[in-house]
DNA sequence: TAAAGTATAATTGTCGACAATCTGCTTATT
DNA sequence: AATAAGCAGATTGTCGACAATTATACTTTA
């Protein structure tokens, strides 16, 4: 079930275990976005060989953390304001569809499952601290369990396994320890509320006002930083 | 431009090529659905070494259109109606944003451009004959042209870089000669009228309509084949 | 001095071979 | 007879080397 996640998948081959080291690497900046990629730098520094290293890289570029151009090389995405927004517009669109599917395909257990998760998210210390309620990971996390919940293998493969990590890299790299925690707690409330109820038409608007709620919070603080600026 | 459409994209090394040739093999029908894909068979047959075959069916990977187990193999993924439900699910959700960010986003030209293609359409032999509307490629396509009017890369690249080739190979492998010839013109007349009117929320709703009509059209056609048999 | 051309160095693409793993069949055991 | 263990055969994963292409630095020329 949860095993869907390439996250949470085994490691079974070299290249995949190179494939995730490089992959937190870059997520946590370790590796700077933007930055060009050696094959045999990284060839020498994971001790593998070049062959082995760009099969980790071709799933890298499946997640859309690297590019590559034929005969010139790879280079890590770069972070930008633009390429953010991009991706809260296919949240947006993607997510609401699956929170809609999650309400008509999930089956009383795994809604009641989640229902456990938020009760223990309300007591959470972090919760009531205001903060960080963004940062959970895997299969604890609340988008995580409503695109499960979709039973979308398509709607999965997209968003748990190309676009999730590409959200966390620009969630770590910007620093966004978001401000809107109780808020966020409230509207993920609500939107279980609807998929409990079996409402696929409400819930699908309420998690699209959820995450365009981000968005717009995004792009004030970049007009806030636009302004201050000038 | 419409360079970013992989399919028109200039093959320029060896493993490029043999990604089209297996694509267009797969997506034909050519190397049936669901079949096992034998490494050393493709790279005799191709007369290639497998670690160029292993280049090209990376790619191929990252179409979905083949699926690969560690230690084990790849597989050519099989047509499902299930698997055809869950794309146009996504297409719905997806092409329906497009639609609303190319109200937003298109140029002037854009449009103009888009409405001379549709003009052209209204003319052609094809669409009096009532056949064969969808049959265009490429960025002769109509969905082709909105989705690449959202300037949204992260929509471009899952729709037209990934998506594309599944839904084609869905439509041939299942023969798809949509009887909504008329109809569907008429409904793109429609979406088209929304962007030239800058009504992002009004282009998404009859885009998803649009999509969704076929969606139904399909679920109709397999309960008939299902009471059929019964 | 700037621009263009050339040669050298470095990087990527491709190849064939070996090691590790899986598949299917035979054989042995209860 | 059914299940388990073990053994070929084939397939996938990994490696190091060579070929093709690109990037860099230097020289030449206007």
């Amino acid at each position: 079930m949860a095993l869907d996640n390439p996250t949470l998948q085994k490691a079974v081959t070299t290249a995949d275990k190179v494939f995730y080291a490089i992959l937190h690497a870059i997520v946590d900046g370790k590796i700077a976005a933007g930055s060009k990629i050696s094959e045999p730098g990284l060839a020498k520094q994971y001790e593998i060989s070049r062959s082995t290293l760009r099969e980790a890289l071709n799933r890298l570029e499946k997640c859309h953390l690297i590019e590559r151009k034929a005969n010139v090389g790879s280079r890590v995405v770069d972070c930008t304001i633009e390429g953010l927004l991009e991706i809260y517009v296919v949240r947006e669109a993607l997510e609401g569809m699956a929170c809609r599917e999650a309400a008509i395909n999930m089956s009383d257990d795994e809604i009641a499952e989640m229902q456990d998760m938020l009760a223990q998210h309300a007591n959470a210390q972090d919760l009531i601290d205001g903060v960080a309620y963004y940062q959970e990971e895997g299969d604890l996390d609340f988008h995580y369990k409503v695109i499960l919940g979709s039973h979308n293998q398509q709607l999965i493969n997209i968003l748990c396994g190309q676009l999730y990590h590409l959200v966390r890299m620009y969630r770590i790299q910007f620093g966004m320890h978001s401000p809107r925690a109780t808020r966020a707690f409230e509207e993920h409330s609500n939107i279980i509320q609807a998929i409990c109820d079996r409402d696929g038409e409400l819930a699908e608007i309420l998690m699209r006002r959820h995450i365009a709620a981000s968005r717009k919070n995004i792009e004030k603080k970049i007009a806030l930083q636009n302004s201050a600026t000038q």
